[in-house]
DNA sequence: TGCAAATTTAACCATTTAGTTAAACTATTT
DNA sequence: AAATAGTTTAACTAAATGGTTAAATTTGCA
């Protein structure tokens, strides 16, 4: 066994231990043993860097959000077409969840546990939509797009690329008999038929 | 005090408060102290009617499921046109989630919590959306709508429609600065504005 | 080699919480 | 009045779990 590489590793091993775990789990489910066991440590030590389970929670949603964020709005700052950037994003949003299936449920659980606590952590940064805005209200005046505001436009992409991810469950029961295969064709679909949905909603042709 | 009106208004009674309290805490964060209080009873006789957490959660939950599914595919199933019908979909459900905002966030947590017994619960009944699908192309036909799938439509329609409960209060802080005021106006005009979108989205006019 | 940091071991503490129990009490019914 | 079901009280058990502690051991490094 390789021991004593630094004490570095050893936090990193830690932090993605607790990703994996969080993840699965939520901060109630997870067990600080699981958590050991994955990183494969023991209580002790993990309580040696980690003083308490909300500190390192924190550290892992936080660090997720904060990663997250920032990403997901500068996908929409590009200058091509809003459209095209729509379309991007979309791609991009969608080929991530499927490789992160259940990363949508952790964090729509977690950011209703302690509204509180979110606003703290990330009061900090307001975003600024305006320039977004902007560019959506100048090509409807050029009559490419049909009126709508980033907020509605973002709800709108956020919610049909997440929810079949968020209500896997009971959607695969319902709308496909419980058959697991047809429902991963079903999500490989959407991606062209949100991008489709959105651009024939958006355009008048 | 009113007491021993008979068995079954206690058990409605606990019902009733055990339904507030899931929801608001889940399953995992709620306590059958707080049950038993919300009832006005205490905790020996809480268990007295039901012997566990799982009954009683398990009694809730799906009475909850079984009574939300049916009524979501009863509204798809009128003689309408199948734009119009959507529309009405819209304005139901959302009036209903904004009566009762926090209602999504219960079911697409405690959905992911335990999918096999979900299924186990709830695999009896394989609903039959051959017929909505039906009406759906026969519109396609007649060229009054652009083609799609039941199941993607649906997706696309719930995911509009519950993202922004679910997902309010990290919206509610980066899409609006934290000012809750604007996020219900926000919500207010979504009815229209999915309306809208759904309607230019599915129309080529 | 020797010191300091990293790590293990193993026992332990404190708290929370679901669930139990038994006895007493109250209302309802017959 | 007696039996029965509903209800309270209050103490208790058992298990899970986050967190602590102290001593021993290992490892990296100066």
């Amino acid at each position: 066994m390789i021991k004593a590489m630094g004490s570095d590793s050893t936090k990193t091993k830690i932090l993605q231990s607790a990703h994996q775990v969080f993840i699965r789990k939520g901060m109630d489910g997870a067990r600080m043993q699981e958590i050991a066991d994955e990183a494969g440590i023991n209580k002790a030590l993990l309580h040696y860097y980690f003083h308490s389970k909300d500190q390192l929670f924190n550290e892992v949603f936080y660090g997720i959000l904060s990663q997250m964020i920032p990403g997901l709005v500068a996908l929409f700052s590009g200058e091509k077409p809003f459209l095209e950037k729509v379309e991007a994003i979309v791609t991009e949003y969608d080929s991530y969840l499927s490789r992160n299936p259940i990363l949508p449920q952790f964090i729509f659980r977690e950011i209703n546990r302690d509204p509180e606590q979110l606003s703290k952590f990330m009061s900090d940064q307001g975003l600024d939509f305006d320039r977004i805005q902007e560019r959506i209200d100048n090509e409807v005046a050029q009559g490419h797009l049909r009126p709508i505001t980033f907020q509605h436009l973002f709800a709108n992409l956020i919610g049909m690329i997440v929810i079949p991810y968020i209500g896997r469950p009971l959607f695969q029961l319902k709308l496909f008999k419980g058959d697991a295969e047809k429902y991963d064709q079903f999500l490989r679909e959407r991606r062209v038929v949100i991008s489709n949905f959105i651009r024939q909603a958006l355009t008048k042709d």
